[in-house]
DNA sequence: GGGTATTGAGTTACCCGTAACGTTACGCTA
DNA sequence: TAGCGTAACGTTACGGGTAACTCAATACCC
């Protein structure tokens, strides 16, 4: 409020060189610990830079350097999922510990609004980009291609990524959910997800799972892919109009652990008792899992883990060190005991 | 790959010009649909930019006129807490929407780490900031004062905020809460949440809850505040901690619903009965409560709003609206059935 | 004392858009 | 046809910092 002097009443680098006695190349150098200058130079600089409250301008580090920003722009589908916002504090905070900043962008599961948000982020010239998923639109890829910077695809394994990738493999980790399930002695299964526009992960985690079931002599009676976002609710009425539209289901895989959740408190709110009756197997093994009073069966993914690969790759690669493309995040059954453990 | 120009292979606006064989100028207003230019030439510019790939470079625009940016930064504790996420989500849809990014920061709950991510963001010349509370450390005031750009500060309501707030009365909350309880014949009560270094809206609540309880003939008999995350496990030992520790305790408030949840579980496990045995009350009506067998006790509080008038509010500065400089989000108490009713 | 390091500070040329003019060509009106 | 307005484009300065370079002063050595 009272220094006024560029148009944004924003003290400058030539003021506080000026306030100093010293040039503005001078002052540079002091704020960059560049050396180059005696201590009593830089004392008067420093000195200057906190009475006139000097705050340095990134944008214009930027534009005058070759050097890229230090922002990453992060895209997630959505946050109501706790599974993605578990990965995105894993990158924020590798990130932000090394200087760098997250800037969000939610694409609702959609190809467009991804497209749409890389178009813009991309106009702030940052260092990099995370994205989540492997499929793109063309145009994004166009644009990742040209911009010429580091991107991580994470999420989905993605052996030919576009250029990094962090991920899981969601085919494995539903082939192996479904062979447990069949050697537990479960033949009729119904499964409970969501859907979106775009092929993604849980789509590919179901066809792994249809594959072991109908391998092993099971069969998944029923697909439910209901339009909605993977969290408690949905899981609840997806199986009450699951367990309405089709009968003699042993047994439900769950996109995800909140899914499950409100599952689970379907069936026991029906009188259904789990494993018993009928057996509950969720993904992910999410925070919640670790209160239930049955251990939910489930998938271990380590979501903050992989947020941190994906930031330890982006960090990586940004300091020109060499990172391999394509890292693999490994996953572990849960067992639990909301399915009837087996011989 | 293709074109290799300017220093950081990106297409720049004037060589877009140079391939129409038009000045700089006119490539910009073309761009910007500022008029001025023939169809003719608007055609041989756009095809242009679609043929070279030019992408615009948002940072050299801000510097050159004296606009800010489009990003907004965005901080909150942590993502581990759901209530923050439904914030975020909020926050972030509608600023997206408006052509605006977030910025993440997430300060673990400390002064200090705002602090370091507010110089560092202020750096980047955003549009305006959010932050989460009502206490900042002097440095940090200081440097918002002198920014001179718009700030929200969300969740406490503030009604002498350092530039605008939308949040929700914590203390009346807790006091809600609290009249609530002792209506219900509870006296003796617990409380389980979460510390941290900061004072914070849990706090203001818990005050709020103790002042009825007390005014109300009762007594908070324990307030236990952990040092973890407020989310489902934390409930759950804490539970154990606090009824191992104090004896006679009738009814237990949370921190919010997850902690509550993990509360519950605990409670059921050790076979307590609830209402029965002992009262469970949570805060904040998160997704999960929807589910829940027994309604759980709780107060409701619209999160993904409190987010959307936050952008809104933020959105509506940055376009000169006039904008009250403090908004009132109302919370409302839901009875649910994990305390006994009362007459 | 003269030559050579070493250190400190100044100069200049960008970086990529935008704003503010300047110029030209043309059409319309009186 | 003079007079004026305006569409269409060109030109230039500028913004805040950085890189590379030059220059001046002092220190040190033989």
């Amino acid at each position: 409020m009272s220094e006024k002097t560029s148009k944004n009443n924003k003290v400058s680098l030539s003021e506080v060189a000026r306030a100093a006695g010293v040039s503005k190349m001078t002052a540079s150098r002091v704020l960059r610990n560049e050396g180059g200058y005696s201590e009593v130079t830089r004392a008067k600089v420093m000195e200057k830079v906190d009475t006139l409250g000097y705050l340095p301008n990134r944008l214009a580090a930027v534009f005058a350097g070759d050097k890229t920003s230090t922002f990453v722009g992060v895209s997630i589908p959505d946050l109501g999922n706790e599974v993605f916002t578990q990965v995105l504090e894993g990158i924020d905070r590798k990130l932000g510990a090394l200087g760098h900043q997250s800037v969000l962008g939610l694409t609702q599961h959609t190809e467009q609004e991804e497209e749409k948000w890389i178009r813009t982020v991309l106009s702030w010239q940052p260092a990099g980009l995370i994205l989540t998923g492997r499929y793109h639109s063309t145009g994004a890829i166009e644009m990742l291609r040209n911009a010429g910077i580091p991107v991580v695809e994470i999420w989905d394994l993605n052996t030919s990524p576009l250029d990094m990738s962090v991920g899981l493999n969601h085919f494995d980790s539903g082939f192996d959910m479904g062979r447990y399930l069949i050697s537990c002695g479960y033949r009729n299964i119904g499964y409970v997800g969501t859907s979106h526009d775009t092929a993604n992960a849980a789509s590919t985690r179901l066809d792994g799972f249809c594959k072991s079931v109908e391998g092993g002599g099971g069969t998944v009676v029923r697909q439910l892919c209901l339009h909605d976002t993977a969290t408690y609710y949905p899981g609840y009425y997806g199986t009450e109009q699951l367990l309405s539209s089709a009968s003699g289901i042993e047994c439900i895989f769950f996109q995800n652990d909140a899914m499950a959740f409100g599952g689970l408190q379907y069936c026991e709110a029906k009188g259904m008792s789990v494993p018993d009756d009928i057996g509950i197997a969720g993904w992910g093994d999410l925070p919640i899992a670790s209160v239930m009073r049955k251990r939910l069966t489930s998938m271990h993914v380590p979501h903050l883990k992989l947020g941190q690969a994906a930031a330890e790759m982006m960090l990586a690669r940004l300091s020109d060190e060499p990172v391999p493309s394509c890292r693999d995040i490994e996953f572990r059954l849960i067992p639990g005991s909301t399915v009837s453990a087996c011989s």
